[in-house]
DNA sequence: CAATCTTCAGAATTTTATTCAGAAATACCC
DNA sequence: GGGTATTTCTGAATAAAATTCTGAAGATTG
């Protein structure tokens, strides 16, 4: 069950990550390949779950997402953080990443909304909702230097 | 300079969060128009940049890339937290994110390594020598429950 | 109300995606 | 090592899509 990837995928890998959308066309001339190869292969990558999605980054604040938290949950139940209190986080559609830490607290969530107001909105209406949170620690973020999630891609 | 995104506008967006290489001609019979006015709106998005851009989203896991880790970081600056700072964090290819925060810390950076030696390796080498960080406190990830970049896209 | 700008549809053209057959390369197994 | 099975590739054919362009419809502005 374990995936093998050799130098071909990873270049796939690395230049779809750059460009979800380049063409099939355009990534086998890059790679001196036959379309038809380097689409079995991207097919291949999907169906193994190497490749999980394909996404298109949106600026938030054109979309009225200004405010941007990471919020730190203890939960009340000590070492056994259910998954039950991770789904329900995970299920707010605000909520963007879930995290079980290691540490005193428990998970630890990123949170976008359009505001404070509303930030604080989605913590009485959701959070208070959700069981066996004991407390909670929000950090808001004044400024965004840099957000992407392309991985370093290794080289063989 | 300020972006006004009408319903149609929205609707692309939302669906093309969803799946970055749905082709321009679903996307035109999802929205009953035609190829090339879709095409036009899309271009106009990416100039405006409100579309940042097209992404893979690759299972970690999968090019060895399994310890993710939240960093805080002090400034030994005080308040101006130098954007020099900031910049020498992000580029660090391993460095995802680099947020200003409020709050007694300064910096939250999040980051993605093989694993914990790799982590260790990389605040030796990289952070060591960026200039005014005066005390970093790491939060280790064991689980991520819940992980996209997908905003909430507002309906008119 | 006319002029201007924006957005759209539809057709033509170029380019791409997809499929398939068979060749080359690789892995496998006595 | 020799033969077989499996995987991966190329190249051609076809179907589908992207892109461009023209002109019409709609909205905006002075």
């Amino acid at each position: 069950m374990d995936v093998v990837l050799d130098n071909t995928d990873l270049q796939i890998l690395e230049r779809m990550q750059a460009n979800a959308r380049i063409s099939n066309a355009d990534l086998a001339r890059e790679l001196n390949m036959a379309p038809s190869a380097v689409l079995e292969r991207v097919k291949k990558l999907e169906q193994k779950k190497v490749i999980q999605g394909y996404t298109t980054q949106i600026n938030p604040t054109t979309v009225q997402q200004k405010l941007l938290a990471f919020i730190f949950i203890r939960s009340s139940e000590g070492f056994t953080c259910s998954s039950n209190t991770a789904q329900a986080l995970a299920a707010i559609p605000e909520v963007q990443e879930v995290h079980h830490i290691a540490g005193e607290d428990c998970y630890l969530i990123k949170v976008r909304t359009a505001d404070s107001s509303s930030l604080m909105n989605l913590m009485r209406t959701q959070l208070q909702h959700i069981p066996n949170i004991a407390s909670t620690k929000t950090t808001i973020v004044l400024e965004t230097v840099k957000e992407q999630q392309q991985l370093v891609i290794p080289k063989i």
